[in-house]
DNA sequence: AAGAGGCCCTGATAGC
DNA sequence: TGCTATCAGGGCCTCT
């Protein structure tokens, strides 16, 4: 699902393609997302440019040239789809940023401009747009989300003073986006792998040197995700068709009942439901 | 007030 | 073959 490595996969393909071009109009197919697609959105863009997409943990961002925005989150099934088009709108060739085909079912929104369209595709409606209208507002709407992994505010100080005060288990922690932004919950089991924490642990009991594996594993697992063009879109595949690297990088997600691949390990993978999300670890390696 | 759990949604898959 | 049950999970909401 996207997590925020296949948010800035989407982000970087979705720039090159759009930056400095122009909206010539937006069709709303299905207004029903997780929010309704605002009745204003179609106007909003009319006419105005898109300067750059940006990213914030799992949200993009489009600037436009008329100082606003609008935020797109996938949810949980979204897709965006570049689509070559004629004149009248009739599709000369699609290709794709996180799916292969344009689906027929599911389409919810078109933003056309000359010569192509992006398609927002999502089945389970978990997504949604957000019209943001100056960068003061901007600015307001993520002031509570906590620092990305990459940011200079994750460091090992704010780690330290967060677990103390907390009873939750890390886990849930690293899920909270109030306390660290973009981590979801299959790589939040791949980062406590790597970090040899159980799961389960409460972050108070965790020591100085889970905290600076912690720092070090979750930048490294969502990079390399990103160099890889992200991997946990369940149905990905590349453009020839391939089935995609769904779950053959992980070190533990989906893999229950294998065996741990740390070479001196004899541990078996354990799934257990933390929080009412899949949770998977090494009993043996992970304490 | 922090933390736990429910809910939104559809498609894929398992089991009978 | 066709039915039902279960699972996938991000983030907001409610309840304790």
């Amino acid at each position: 699902m996207p997590e925020l490595p296949e948010v800035e996969v989407v982000r970087q393909s979705l720039n090159k393609k759009i930056k400095r071009k122009k909206v010539k109009k937006v069709i709303i197919k299905n207004r029903n997302l997780r929010f309704k697609i605002p009745k204003n959105f179609s106007v909003f863009l009319k006419r105005q440019i898109i300067t750059k997409v940006d990213r914030f943990s799992k949200y993009l961002i489009f600037h436009l040239s008329e100082k606003g925005y609008f935020l797109l989150h996938l949810g949980m099934s979204g897709t965006v789809h570049l689509v070559k088009i004629n004149k009248n709108n009739r599709i000369t060739n699609t290709s794709f940023y996180n799916s292969p085909v344009l689906p027929k079912k599911h389409n919810h929104v078109e933003i056309i401009f000359e010569d192509f369209k992006i398609v927002y595709n999502d089945p389970r409606r978990f997504g949604f747009f957000e019209i943001i209208g100056n960068p003061l507002l901007l600015k307001k709407r993520f002031l509570h989300f906590g620092p990305e992994p990459f940011s200079r505010d994750f460091n090992l100080r704010y780690l330290i003073s967060s677990f103390k005060k907390k009873k939750k288990n890390i886990k849930n922690l690293l899920l909270d986006q109030k306390f660290v932004s973009g981590i979801g919950n299959i790589y939040a089991s791949e980062i406590l792998f790597l970090s040899k924490i159980n799961p389960n642990k409460k972050v108070h009991l965790l020591k100085r040197r889970n905290c600076e594996n912690i720092l070090i594993y979750s930048k490294k697992v969502l990079l390399d995700s990103i160099k890889k063009g992200g991997s946990t879109i369940r149905d990905f595949k590349s453009s020839s068709g391939k089935i995609g690297n769904f779950q053959k990088n992980f070190n533990v997600y989906g893999r229950e009942g294998l065996n741990c691949k740390l070479p001196q390990c004899k541990g078996i993978i354990k799934k257990k439901i933390i929080s009412n999300r899949s949770t998977f670890f090494c009993e043996s390696c992970q304490k």
